[in-house]
RNA sequence: GGAGGGGUGGCAGAGUGGUUGAAUGCGGCGGUCUUGAAAACCGUUGAGUCUUCGCGGGCUCCGGGGGUUCGAAUCCCUCCCCCUCCGCCA
């Protein structure tokens, strides 16, 4: 959410940045309901400063005993008009709540424009000492591996759930909780972020809070019963835990690292982008989620990145950063890099992370505050997250990238600890 | 699912219709004392919003929403959440 005080002083800011983001305008409008709204508020609250006035003089008449019978005639006119015109101004702050909730965070100045993902910015490249190319057009895909070895399954997931509802099988299985453990340790040891394990079930609260509701709202299961929604990403759970609370600034920064599946509708695409796990309904991921200062937001960003690209040195797996332009950024993003794995089967990049910056919008979405050490009035806490990654993508890099010339996979050095063998045939 | 209890400021916890935006304690901040710190003592300390260049002033907020009343933290309705006991159960 943006400030509606910003909103009305740089009017003109404001629309260019959701130009730049590709959204819906709708400024003018709300600056009117705004103006409306003050007028009204106006109107409102001097009448209940007579009423309070008035009432405070009953009071005193009373215990005075005095008669006050007079004044009750008139103040009830006096209450019924203040009625009216509240209810005129809950209609008007619904409507510009609305409106509001709508409005995009604006890209940082550091955001290149453009309009779509054909204009994000590649900001570095990172392969393996002794990475070669040369024989990608010989390696298996993943659904190929996957079915050779039998460690994926895609038909029976469809199934038992859909498509898009990956099985995994023995040792497939067995990597995909190897990696998992293995990125949450990383974190852990290497990066001093604390290990969350939250619901995979949130409140209408929460989704609008990290900014998923209203927008994306045909994106997401819902469970009507309970009013509840399957996360579509731990980032859901894991920033909401602060909603509604005031901080110390000495509680900045919180560093979260938690794992959770998560559940996305993907309404709406269809064919080759969607086979095997490039596209799935569901996904296990590492998600990171920072609550920080707001001057080091940007630096932890950058901190962010870097987490990130961790895992994949770890795991030798060639990726690349993007800076993403202004017209592919999230609804709630104001600055955001995709780490994006290498696929040689597919012989093309797939996105494995994604790490943003909200700056406030989000705390003010979700009322994440903090109170300055300094003294001072609270401020609204800086929010970040990124993916730490998402393994069903990079799984894909990994079977493929550490396939042999016979079709079986090499487990990574790293994970071998975990998987408790090292080959899968 | 049944019965009961409860949700008040950063936290704990008083307050049951009229200067109560809210006692008190803790915490925070400032100060005295101290070589320094602690302790002790003194002072100070809620949020949001509108208005004003500023000083200031107004309004709203005691889980959410609605109602009664000239006036509600306090009474009524409704929803949510938490706790205790019983039942059921992974």
């Amino acid at each position: 959410m943006l400030d509606i005080k910003f909103i009305r002083e740089n009017p003109e800011v404001v629309k260019q940045g959701i130009l730049n983001k590709n959204e819906k305008d709708t400024v003018d409008e709300i600056l009117a309901l705004d103006k409306k709204r003050r007028s009204l508020l106006q109107n409102t609250e001097e009448l209940k400063a007579q009423k309070n006035k008035v009432s405070a003089e009953v009071g005193r008449l009373k215990k005075a005993g005095e008669s006050t019978d007079h004044i009750f005639e008139e103040m009830r006119k006096v209450a019924d008009e203040i009625k009216e015109i509240d209810d005129e101004l809950r209609t008007i702050n619904e409507k510009l709540n609305s409106l509001l909730t709508w409005v995009p965070n604006l890209p940082h100045n550091s955001v290149p424009i453009g309009k779509s993902a054909e204009d994000n910015v590649q900001v570095r490249e990172w392969l393996p000492e002794d990475f070669k190319q040369e024989d990608d057009e010989k390696k298996l895909d993943h659904i190929q591996l996957g079915k050779k070895l039998n460690i994926l399954d895609f038909e029976r997931g469809a199934k038992i759930s859909g498509s898009g509802f990956p099985v995994y099988v023995g040792k497939g299985a067995t990597l995909e909780r190897a990696l998992i453990n293995f990125m949450l340790d990383y974190h852990l040891q290497n990066h001093g972020y604390t290990e969350i394990l939250p619901p995979f079930l949130v409140n209408k609260e929460s989704m609008t809070g990290t900014g998923q509701l209203p927008k994306m709202a045909d994106d997401m299961y819902t469970c009507e019963k309970d009013e509840l929604y399957p996360i579509p990403t731990a980032e859901v759970p894991i920033t909401n835990m602060h909603r509604d609370e005031m901080l110390a600034e000495k509680d900045l920064p919180i560093k979260y690292v938690g794992y959770s599946a998560c559940f996305r509708r993907e309404a709406g695409s269809y064919g080759k982008e969607s086979k095997g796990f490039l596209r799935v309904h569901q996904f296990n991921k590492v998600e990171m989620v920072k609550i920080v200062y707001p001057e080091n937001s940007y630096d932890e960003l950058e901190g962010l990145v870097s987490d990130a690209e961790d895992i994949l040195k770890a795991l030798k797996i060639p990726y690349r950063i993007l800076m993403l332009c202004s017209g592919d950024l999230s609804f709630a993003a104001a600055k955001c890099y995709d780490i994006e794995t290498w696929s040689p089967a597919e012989n093309k990049w797939l996105e494995a992370s994604s790490c943003s910056n909200f700056e406030d919008f989000q705390a003010r979405r979700a009322n994440i505050k903090f109170k300055p050490s300094e003294g001072g009035k609270p401020m609204f806490a800086h929010t970040l997250n990124g993916s730490g990654l998402a393994t069903s993508r990079l799984m894909v890099s990994i079977l493929e990238n550490y396939q042999t010339p016979e079709g079986k996979i090499i487990v990574p050095p790293v994970l071998q600890k975990y998987t408790g063998f090292n080959l899968i045939d």
